[in-house]
DNA sequence: CAGTTATATAACGAATAAAGTATATAAATT
DNA sequence: AATTTATATACTTTATTCGTTATATAACTG
């Protein structure tokens, strides 16, 4: 299991890391909170923390996770030049109001407009 | 096979995407590009098909593929509140040099400051 | 219409990953 | 020291997925 592609494709994992957003958590907690195994809990950590998605300190018995950024900014940066998808979208719907001559309520642009 | 991210955890699919930004592509222009076989291509098309990535309209023998944004807006969207780890990291940076009192060169932020 | 080009699909095999059960390790508690 | 609590790991089973080979379908070409 290589890419944070791979990683993010596992929905307990996923569930994982958005507990993780708001603070770190033993894997006790994620046990319950989630409701699934404690061995599929450890077993989800191996493989987010190999991976670079987390990072555990010791806590007496407890081991507490938290998020390190570096492979979902992987993900996020993939993912950047699709968004041109979107974006080109709302560049459709503004030719068409343009058209319609009703202009819209949003602050001006600084991005590129269509060549006249 | 139903959720995005297990969708783009293949690579060659991933590929596939990448090179449907640009333009859309029949399948032999993918096969060829990216050294697959052609029913490799075929069934990695018709998986992306069937979860949304892209479309296809018939050209004689050939089919042309190209992007649908939707499924990658919700890969977007998961994305979304983890990027606070980042900017985050951009904020202790900021944080750093304002005590060093050494004005950083770029535009005024819009986004809310930290608390005084 | 026979052959060729373009794509899809079926069938098979190999590899992999996920969950569960059982057990190991280690720190805390009594 | 014995027991309990917290986590990790090994082993097994099941399911899924990917690639390949072979074949089907359909449209264009000479």
């Amino acid at each position: 299991m290589e890419s944070a592609f791979e990683i993010i494709a596992e929905p307990n994992r996923r569930a994982i890391l958005g507990l993780l957003i708001s603070s770190e958590r033993s894997v006790g907690e994620i046990e319950r909170q989630l409701q699934m195994s404690q061995p599929a809990v450890s077993k989800h950590l191996r493989v987010l923390r190999e991976a670079g998605f987390v990072e555990s300190t010791v806590d007496a018995q407890r081991r507490l996770y938290r998020l390190r950024p570096e492979p979902l900014q992987e993900v996020d940066a993939w993912l950047a030049p699709f968004r041109q998808l979107w974006s080109a979208r709302v560049d459709a719907l503004e030719r068409y109001l343009d058209r319609m001559e009703m202009p819209v309520s949003t602050p001006p642009k600084k991005k590129t407009r269509r060549k006249r």
